[in-house]
DNA sequence: CATTGCACTAACAAAAAGTTAGTGCCAACA
DNA sequence: TGTTGGCACTAACTTTTTGTTAGTGCAATG
């Protein structure tokens, strides 16, 4: 996924999510980190407040929840907004590159999601091999 | 994400990624786990080697590679071939199903490496704000 | 002889995730 | 009145996962 630079006068610059020291790869490990999939695919259908998203994805802590969406929030993913009250009234929604990557994430889910036979057989027969 | 069972004669399973329980999410951890990604879009070019992929992928140790094929392969996404040799000469490549979730792999990969200029701008105005 | 390549795995250390408790305000309920 | 729940986080500590290092046995090379 390197992209060669142009010979013409504005040369593209070079992304590689393979190598280590590339914002592309930081920014993978942030989209697809331990809850960055499900955060971005909850955000899909607009404006969430926070306990909300939580709620949506099972499983998810507020420690992880909080950690994840700041994280998103810094590579301009997510936008947050917050409202000076108390009790505090916070919603996420996704930017346009957030809806670019949710765009290709729901794919990913939709593939996983229809996969489940094919897996469940996979997983017995590698299991009653070894 | 939830599929609803039809009214006819073969009902859909219920596959939702945002149940704990279900396969599907499963499936999405292992996927989208610390070296998964990189690992499936490094099978994309056809059947590799083990060292070959380790090269391909910056930073990834024989451990967390190995450890990442072995639960590929156990879900049906990545077929390995061994030789009775030695050296051992093992060959891994992706499946039919690893093959579709790689094409939507290499789409997110599009878009993030795509998107460097944005996210650095992004994390840029994060860090000065706070 | 030592080194390299092959494809892993064991033992231990470091990093990340998970659990629990806490913040202060308001509203609803017993 | 006191208690509970809701809100959106964060601190302190525990558990789990990832990373580092050493190891396996064979053949080829310098």
């Amino acid at each position: 996924m390197a992209t060669q630079p142009d010979t013409g006068p504005s040369a593209e610059i070079i992304a590689d999510v393979f190598q280590r020291g590339c914002t592309s790869r930081q920014v993978l490990e942030t989209v697809t980190g331990r809850w960055g999939v499900l955060t971005v695919a909850g955000l899909r259908d607009g404006a969430i407040r926070f306990n909300a998203l939580r709620r949506r994805i099972d499983g998810v802590s507020e420690k992880m929840l909080a950690q994840t969406l700041q994280a998103l929030e810094r590579d301009g993913i997510v936008i947050r907004e917050a409202r000076a009250t108390l009790p505090p009234h916070v919603e996420y929604r996704l930017s346009e590159l957030g809806e670019r990557i949710a765009d290709r994430l729901i794919g990913l889910i939709e593939v996983l999601e229809d996969s489940v036979p094919e897996v469940t057989s996979a997983q017995q027969n590698y299991d009653a091999r070894d």
